[in-house]
Formats: structure tokens, sequence, C-alpha cells
RNA sequence: CGGGGCAUAGCGCAGUUUGGUAGCGCACUUCGCUUGGGACGAAGGGGUCGUGUGUUCGAAUCACACUGCUCCGACCA
């Protein structure tokens, strides 16, 4: 390819509408266009990335027997009737209706759409496990779109779906692609880490999430440097933190005026923040009050409430007036004396303290004296971990101390179980001929995404910094003066040669100064640059300068081809 | 959906308070000159001022409504 005939509007300035580097990057080196809120335009830099991530995609995929298919975007809806997600995806999905006023949806996913296409085809054990993928156009109405290619409601995505005979099978299948998602992002030159996810209201089987780490990542995760485990902040397990046992005093009411917080408390009563028990109170859809329990210096997990509390799959905050007719008053919360019909989840650390601070139940009033295993009915609560990590947490495989960090989700591994094959109703006969679901799994890459998470993880002030395995182009050759017949032959005799031995190579013919093709160079991101000039063709070399590391090398003519091809393993 | 902000040439912005001939930088076209890190000079082209309604002799400017974008929040791959 040569710059003059290659379409890449760069732009001077970064646009106003983009705020993270990724989005930022990518507008300003001409890789996209917005179209419209979370909708954008491939241009050819861009697309060429996308394309190396897919190829690299499907290599994996193919490595462990998956099959690319290519499932329509537009699926009707009585398919997500029938699964029930019609009503669960709600407003989240793109909805279109057709000239006789029947009812589409352009797919958010395809779990629906495969299971119908297996469930009528396959009927044998015999005919599996089966992996099927696509990498196909995916629609999300997100509430707020942002962040360029990291949160679209038009977004590419590889989604490939295991069905096996049984969990064992399944697992199996899981775990092929596990060790594919590891390999397909190592060989995009990303540092991330698989991360034990939650599965949410599936449960049963597992889940990892594939994060990149990057500072500006929109999920946080926990992870121990001492051994490997690593969790989203939603999952991560915690042990109980028990607390030296002491004599237990009588429960005993006091005064405290106006102390509506923990931190109001806590100093009121001149008393430390570990000695103290917060009470969060939430209502479910069904308008259920539950009120949640933990020590005063840890913050409630949702999640790990919502799976506690069997039934329940929203949560919200409470009206004042559900906390009053259970017995509660807001601010001043305990277990002790709740109506029974309420839901308690109480953390397992707080079972551990010892005359600690809780609501009275009353405007102003504490218990002191507060002994949970003694103070609260056992028979009335849930005990368990409701706690969300935080740095310094013992990590719960080894006990070292958990470091936090941020993350962008690129990928999620998930097993499904015969969730959709029994919605569905999608059925085999096994080696016995009874009628057996299908046990399933779905993998997930956001292929933009990796390209937004790439940049997010490597760049500095002149531009992106491509990883070589998914940079647009390889190398990029410039004359510094393409209006000189000797450069710019000279030039092309190393582009042909480069092209010739298999490298992905750009020449830079523009007849621009050097400067400004120097910039754009760098701010579009080719791993190697090489540069010829007069000195370089009176000395019969070539200059070469690595973009991430600003080294500059000299090579001989006869010679550099092996050179550059050894620079290039490293990038 | 709640709360802020913004909408003027391809991009970045001024002009709006105090109504009166549409402006700047970059980009683009032509010519000259220049050529190792976004040169310089000269001459040009390009805008129904987001949309609609209203006030006014006159609206980018004032009023109302709508639309779009953007940030914060709840939600999510």
């Amino acid at each position: 390819m040569r710059a003059t005939q290659l379409y890449a509007p760069t732009l001077r300035e970064f646009p106003a509408e983009a705020e993270l580097i990724s989005h930022k990057l990518m507008m300003k080196a001409g890789l996209i266009r917005k179209a419209a809120g979370g909708i954008y335009s491939y241009l050819p830099l861009g697309w060429r990335t996308i394309r190396k991530i897919e190829k690299i995609i499907r290599e994996e995929m193919d490595a462990e027997g998956g099959q690319e298919i290519m499932m329509p975007i537009t699926q009707p809806a009585e398919l997500w009737k029938e699964s029930g997600r019609w009503a669960v995806y709600g407003p989240e999905m793109m909805k279109l209706e057709d000239r006789h006023g029947r009812e589409f949806a352009l797919g958010p996913t395809h779990e629906e759409m495969i299971t119908s296409l297996i469930r009528s085809e396959v009927k044998s054990y015999k005919q599996l496990p089966l992996m099927l993928y696509q990498i196909q156009n995916k629609y999300r109405d997100e509430i707020r779109p942002r962040f360029g290619l990291m949160r679209s409601r038009e977004f590419i995505m590889k989604d490939l779906y295991s069905f096996d005979k049984d969990i064992d099978g399944m697992n199996v299948s899981y775990d092929k692609m596990y060790n594919a998602y590891s390999r397909i992002f190592t060989r995009c030159g990303l540092k991330f880490r698989p991360v034990e996810a939650d599965n949410g209201a599936i449960g049963g089987g597992h889940s990892h999430e594939f994060t990149v780490l990057a500072p500006n990542g929109e999920s946080s995760i926990a992870y121990c440097e001492s051994c490997n485990y690593a969790a989203s902040d939603e999952k991560a397990e915690l042990k109980v933190i028990t607390a030296e046992a002491e004599e237990m005093k009588p429960l005993e009411k006091v005064s405290t005026p106006n102390c509506h917080t923990i931190e109001m408390v806590k100093d009121y009563l001149q008393v430390p923040i570990e000695k103290t028990i917060k009470a969060v109170a939430f209502q479910d859809d069904d308008g259920r009050l539950i009120l949640a329990f933990v020590r005063g210096d840890h913050e409630v997990n949702e999640i790990k409430i919502l799976n506690a509390v069997e039934g329940a799959l929203h949560l919200h905050m409470a009206e004042d007036s559900a906390i009053s007719a259970a017995g509660g008053c807001a601010g001043f919360m305990s277990p002790i004396g709740i109506k029974d019909d309420t839901a308690i989840v109480v953390d397992s650390t707080v079972m551990e303290m010892y005359n600690a601070v809780a609501g009275a139940n009353e405007v102003d009033v504490h218990y002191i004296n507060v002994t949970p295993k003694r103070d609260f009915d056992a028979k009335k609560i849930i005990v368990t971990d409701i706690r969300m990590v935080k740095e310094g947490d013992p990590c719960p495989h080894c006990g070292k101390a958990l470091k936090m960090t941020r993350g962008i989700e690129v990928g999620q591994v998930f097993t499904l179980g015969n969730k959709y094959s029994k919605a569905l109703n999608a059925t085999f006969l096994d080696e016995n001929g009874k009628e057996k679901y299908f046990e399933m799994g779905c993998y997930g890459i956001g292929v933009g995404r990796t390209a937004a998470a790439a940049i997010e993880q490597n760049n500095d002030e002149h531009g992106i910094i491509w990883p070589r395995a998914i940079a647009p182009f390889e190398v990029v050759v410039v004359p510094v003066n393409a209006k000189n017949a000797a450069q710019l032959e000279y030039s092309e005799k190393i582009y042909e040669e480069l092209k010739a031995a298999g490298i992905d190579t750009i020449l830079d013919d523009r007849k621009d100064r050097a400067g400004v093709k120097f910039n754009d160079c760098d701010l579009i991101g080719y791993p190697i640059r090489i540069t010829i000039s007069p000195k370089t063709i009176d000395e019969n070399t070539i200059e070469v300068k690595i973009r991430k590391t600003g080294e500059v090398y000299t090579f001989n003519r006869d010679e550099y081809k092996d050179k550059v091809c050894e620079l290039l393993k490293d990038l």
C-alpha cells in the first residue's frame, strides 16, 4: 500500500467529543468515524487492525475444533419470547417491525438463534460435541454509549456456542475455549488476566472474564501476586475476618442524636470503625425488604446479596416507608427486632464481632455491646459473605494481601448448562436412547473493544504504539523527500523487497515535508519506521526506528531484511 | 430515565451578555519557494449559524418547543 492512495484522514487535533485516549486516538489517526451515537464506520487502517484480530481469533477457534458459520442479525421476536428474554432484555434490544407489523430484534447475542438452529438438526449424541462460531455485528441499545468502540451500540463480536451431551463434555469445551482465549490475547500482544466472574442469574456453571489491564478500564478486579487468583470485584470471595474474643458485655441502648451515618456514630461514641455494624436496606422487584449488614469499614456487594437471597433478581434502595413497616428505622438499623418477613443478610465477618455498635431501630438510638452471635436470631438471618473486596483483603486461596486494578473486559467464557436448550426444548438421544437437553457454553470476544483495549494499553504522547500482530501495517518506509526521484526509487525497492519477504509494509510516498510524515507515522503507530534519506543512499544503508522504544538502528542494504524480521519478533 | 454542559465551514473555536453586512486557526484548491519532526508568501473555494414556531423593520444573537451530541449518576459485554 502507498500512503498516497490510502484513505487515512488523520486529524490535527482531537475531536471534542472523545474522552478516552483510545477513542481520541482512533479518531485522530483516522481509524474510525462516527455515524451516530455508539455507531461507527471503520476506515481502512482501523479495519485492517480489526481484520488482523479476527484472523487470530479464527485460527485459534479453528484449532480447537470450532466451525465458522454466519447467522442473521435480524431475529424474529417469537424466538426471544420463547426463551423468555424478550422481556428480560427489553429496552436493551434494538427492535423493528416489518411491513406486516411482525416484530424483529437486531441480535444482541445469538443463544436463541443457534439453539433453534441446532434443535431441529442435531438429534444424536454421535453428532456431539459441536462448536460453532461467528464473527458478527451485534446490537445493544446501550443506555449510554460512550468511549468509541469500547461501549458502542453496534459492535463486532465473535461468539462461539458449544453443545455437549453432558456436563463433563461441556467442561472440556469450556477448557478448550479458556485456553484458546489465553492464546488469542497473548498473540494480540495484550497484558491481560483471566478473572473469575459472577454467573449472575444463570448460576451453576463457571465463568471467566478476560480482562485487559488498563487504568481507565470500566471493570475492577482483585488479584493475588503470590498465587494466581484473580476475580472481578463482584465475584471475589472473601474469608471471614475473626476478631479477638472478648468478654460479652450486656446489650445497652445509648442516645446518638442525629448520628445516621457510620462516620458520625463512630466519632460520637469514640469507637473504632471496626467496632461498628453498618446497615444497607434494599428492596427487590417484588418490593420485599432486604436488609444487609456489614462491618462499618466494609462495603456491601449487591451481587453477593442477590445470590444469597432466593428469588431476588434486582435490588434498589429501599423506601423509608418499607423500612418503618418492617420495624426498622433508617439510619439506625440492626437485625434486632425486625419483623419476620424481611430478608436479613449478615456478612460472616459481622458474626465474629464482640461488643459492637449497631442501630437500635429507634431514631437517635444505637445499641452498644452488640455481640451478633448472641444477639442476632440465628433462625431469622442469612449469614454469608456479602462484602465488596478492597485492596489488602486476604486472598481466598493463599491468604496474602489482594491487590486491586482496573481493566477492560474483552472476552468472557461461560457455561450455560441446559438453560437455553430447556427453554427452547432442544434435545438429542443419548447412548441409551434417552432424550436429553444439550449442555451448552457460550464464549464471546468483543473485537472492536479488543482493538480499543490494545490502544488503551499501548500509547504515548505521540499516538498509538501497535503491537506488531494487530498493527495495520508492520513497517512503514519513509523517503524524507518523496519529490526526490532517487529517494523515491530507493524507497520503492526497499518497500518491494519487504513485501516480497512477507512483511506487511506501507510506503509513505506523500510529497509532504518529513516532519508531517513522521508525526503521522507516530500517530498511526506503525511498529517500525524505515527512513530513507540522501545519507542512507550514499552509505547504502537504511535507518530503522522502533516506535515503541524510540531506538534507531542503521543497517546495511544487503542484510537489513533479516535484521528487520528479527526486530519485529519482539514487537 | 434524573442532573449539568454544548450545537456557528471537514476539524478546533470566537461572535450571543448589549439584535443590524458570517469571523479566526488548521485542513482544502492554485502558484511560488522550502524539504530529517506538523515551514513560508500570494491568490482562492467552502457555512439554510442543529430543527421548528414566535417576538421584531431586522434574529447566529431574544422567547418557547423539539432534536442531536457530551459529562456525572443508576444499568451493562
